[in-house]
DNA sequence: TCTACTTATCCGCATATGCGGATAAAAGCA
DNA sequence: TGCTTTTATCCGCATATGCGGATAAGTAGA
């Protein structure tokens, strides 16, 4: 119930479920991140800090970039909760624009900066 | 989005997912919640006053009595982050405790005290 | 109205957590 | 090793929230 709680808390701010929602489409790295959703570094990076303590993400470094993504549900209240905020989250005002400002990222990006070796969902 | 970080905030609390587990069950009044969890009366009120607040419960004044009931889903998420918690909260060791001292105290409750006109759920 | 019972709110206190700038740590490259 | 880039952590500060005893408010009955 505690890691529940915990799981729950890691849910309780709207920046918060805005990484979610951007998690969704894949891993991510920090700097992405902050760019998209246009908050200093060390906000995102507490954030992720957060959600990984709480075991909603996972990182992975690659160089001197860390990439995170959603932690695979570890019991079925995890996993469903992912489920349900997959087919919420993307309805809402925030994450559209925030997947259109991704988007928009991904496709000016310099190439030789962070990029992700996993095929992307589509945006 | 803000709304539903009101929601997660409600179920960040083991004290408020075992309120929500006794809700499950049909509507209870503050005394029978802080005898089945013992804890004091203003930690119970406090806590119910936050899920209501949130629009997780609502209340019921009956004579010197308050019911506190679930409150319907009002949006897709909601509504399925409830079915889900009813699914996963009777796995838990505290719900099966809290469920069996309710049972324990409904069998032996005084009938001048609180009673429910609701149909009861079994427990 | 006075009293008893139940619940809501207040109070002081402690802890958790948010913020964002500043600094430290980690990694890669020359 | 020294420099650059990226990320993690530290810092001081502000706010949110938890706790439970004390008190106020609401209700019913004598």
């Amino acid at each position: 119930m505690e890691s529940t709680t915990r799981i729950f808390k890691a849910l309780s701010e709207p920046i918060r479920l805005r990484i979610v929602n951007l998690l969704l489409r894949g891993e991510r790295c920090v700097c992405d991140l902050m760019e998209v959703l246009t908050m200093p570094q060390s906000t995102i990076s507490r954030h992720l800090a957060y959600m990984k303590n709480a075991g909603l993400v996972k990182g992975r470094r690659r160089g001197v970039w860390m990439y995170y993504r959603l932690a695979v549900g570890n019991s079925g209240l995890h996993e469903k909760l992912l489920t349900i905020l997959a087919s919420w989250l993307p309805q809402t005002v925030e994450a559209k624009s925030d997947l259109k400002r991704l988007a928009s990222l991904l496709r000016h990006k310099d190439s030789s900066s962070c990029q992700t070796n996993y095929p992307e969902k589509e945006l």
